[in-house]
DNA sequence: CGCGCATCTGACAACGTTGTCCAGGCTCTA
DNA sequence: TAGAGCCTGGACAACGTTGTCAGATGCGCG
């Protein structure tokens, strides 16, 4: 008696019983199945004792819908996907949660996951979520080449990338001006009187790590300041690495006496060793960090809207699956200085 | 010709084809459906020239498997929910990526949404998770009565709850030691010599809120402190509410001398209210926050866990899924008292 | 009282996949 | 060379839902 045997049988974790089908919910109410279906989705064309009958039917045994056969049939989804880099980041919360409620706006799940950097997770994230067939994608790239989503796009997923820009396709993408708003943070510092300014940042291969050195380079450049290769550093972001570099340009003859720090987590390492050292030095952070405006001196930062960036391409993103048809685009968003006190120190030898 | 309208027909956002199934593949690659199935499963039984052929199908067709079918074919969906109050708040991020973590290690995705603190929106959302079939699912309650669960667990997802517990139904529960947490940080405060201490919590039918006041009175107790009416304030967490609270035990003839904060957004409005004062309040916060070390003085703090909630909490749930059956428990996961300076200031009058 | 129409209901197919089972071709042995 | 047995491949049904379409039911009107 093959198929016979029920899920109980073949799931072992199925603790229980079997959940209750339209079929089974038809049946107690002694009506049609398609009568329930039209109950469930509030189609017109049900009497109300029927419907009654079926909605006691449908208390009594639990009934909840299958979604999954339901999108089989329906072809759409209704949930988009979210592949970021670290949910634990503080910068990623608000725009997680910025992309969950437009989502929630659109009557849309959101499924997520953390590639943690590394451009393989992020691709193996992002197919497991068309293979779930969500109806869009939001993605915060950690790889360079995204054309394996092409097909993706192609068959009809709708796809916008936040934060850094997609490599090698042509699709929407939603950034903060990481070039402008590092090139006025650095200006800010030299505006103050400094000229050795050390850089510390990301590793290269990431656009947004790229671009802020870009605009540190471009400041200097504007106020005719030689950069020294031993000014900059590039890599991850871990404290201890962060660490080297930061006493490295603290050291020596000619020290830096100012420091721009390429993101928040670069930002809260700097300020622990700036916080031991004896001389002021003068620091200016990329990424606005809680309680920055409590620290002594308070902490001047250029501060991206993380919210924002998320909304907007979610919006986007269900732009585009309301069949507006839309030629990629690629917006960016302002920056804001705050300043409060650490970049606006005088240089100190 | 019914049904013979594709998708792509249907469905208005579907801005291209529409995508190939196995049979497509199968076509093309002149083979059974069953076959491409078992390439594609990677099952035994394919001669190496025939898989190849269909490698190339698929390639060529950029096939790619629909797990909707897969799902509502096998049973399970290799995924979980998760349900929290506020993917922005720094305290749920390192939970909800340690839930990611522990699905990711089971093969599992994750799909997440907030509950903004509202019960309603609780219990939809968890509903709407199981609809979609969902294997198991972490909630982070925010209403008190899950009773509307009750079908579903009996269906089989594996339910757990995290940072407070279900209301009115037996699940397993993943807690932090609140009483314990709070009253030690509270006993803290009077070691320090404090007897005028004040409490800011979260509304009162949050659990943990309620249990962190349960600490709060236990500590006095223990002390031969008489707790005033005026020293306890629980409400909305929002910074106005927090500040009048504050301001109102810091004012009037005989004003607290030190302030425990019920979690980590009351102890930073707290932390800038306190800021401004001219005579120093001791302060200890549940909940750690990022660079209280920093401070001046350095932030005194009960600290959770919260990565080790999650952890917990999905492994606990994919026990459950593994057909052990496990009777509903309830963890504690035990608090720290991270001491930096706040807390160990002297009475000031 | 009968007919027509509107309203309500249900049978059936299809969505794309996987499990079962059988057919056909091959190899190996006697 | 014939038969047994193994291996590969494919036909078919089923998962639970929704769209289509036709049949049933009841009502009003002539």
């Amino acid at each position: 008696m093959p198929e016979t045997t029920r899920r109980a049988d073949r799931l072992p974790g199925n603790r229980y019983g079997n959940r209750p089908t339209m079929k089974d919910v038809a049946a107690r109410a002694g009506v049609g199945l398609k009568t329930v279906s039209r109950v469930v989705n509030g189609e017109p064309g049900v009497t109300p004792d029927t419907e009654r009958r079926v909605q006691e039917a449908i208390e009594a045994l639990g009934f909840r819908r299958n979604d999954s056969a339901r999108v089989l049939r329906k072809g759409r989804t209704a949930s988009i996907g979210l592949v970021l880099e670290d949910l634990a980041d503080p910068f990623y919360g608000p725009l997680s949660r910025a992309v969950e409620e437009v989502a929630r706006a659109h009557g849309a799940l959101l499924i997520n996951g953390s590639s943690a950097e590394d451009p393989e997770r992020e691709q193996e994230l992002a197919l497991a979520l068309c293979a779930r067939r969500v109806d869009g994608l939001v993605v915060i790239p950690a790889g360079d080449d995204h054309r394996y989503l092409e097909p993706e796009i192609r068959a009809g997923v709708a796809t916008v990338f936040v934060d850094r820009p997609a490599g090698r396709i042509d699709a929407d993408v939603v950034l903060s001006d990481n070039y402008g708003g590092a090139r006025d943070g650095v200006a800010h510092l030299i505006a103050h009187g400094h000229r050795r300014i050390g850089f510390i940042g990301d590793m290269p291969r990431i656009h947004t790590a790229a671009e802020r050195l870009r605009g540190y380079r471009a400041a200097m450049e504007d106020a005719g300041i030689a950069v020294e290769e031993r000014w900059m550093s590039l890599g991850a972001t871990n404290p201890e690495r962060v660490r080297r570099a930061t006493e490295e340009m603290l050291s020596g003859a000619d020290p830096v006496t100012a420091i721009f720090a390429g993101n928040n987590r670069v930002t809260v390492t700097v300020i622990r060793i700036l916080a031991e050292q004896s001389r002021p030095v003068a620091l200016v952070g990329f990424d606005d960090i809680e309680l920055a405006d409590l620290l002594q001196p308070g902490v001047t930062v250029v501060a991206q809207d993380a919210a924002a960036l998320g909304r907007t391409a979610a919006e986007r993103l269900f732009r585009q699956l309301d069949g507006t048809l839309l030629a990629p685009e690629r917006i960016e968003l302002p920056t804001r200085l705050i300043t409060r006190g650490s970049g606006e120190l005088p240089p100190a030898v």
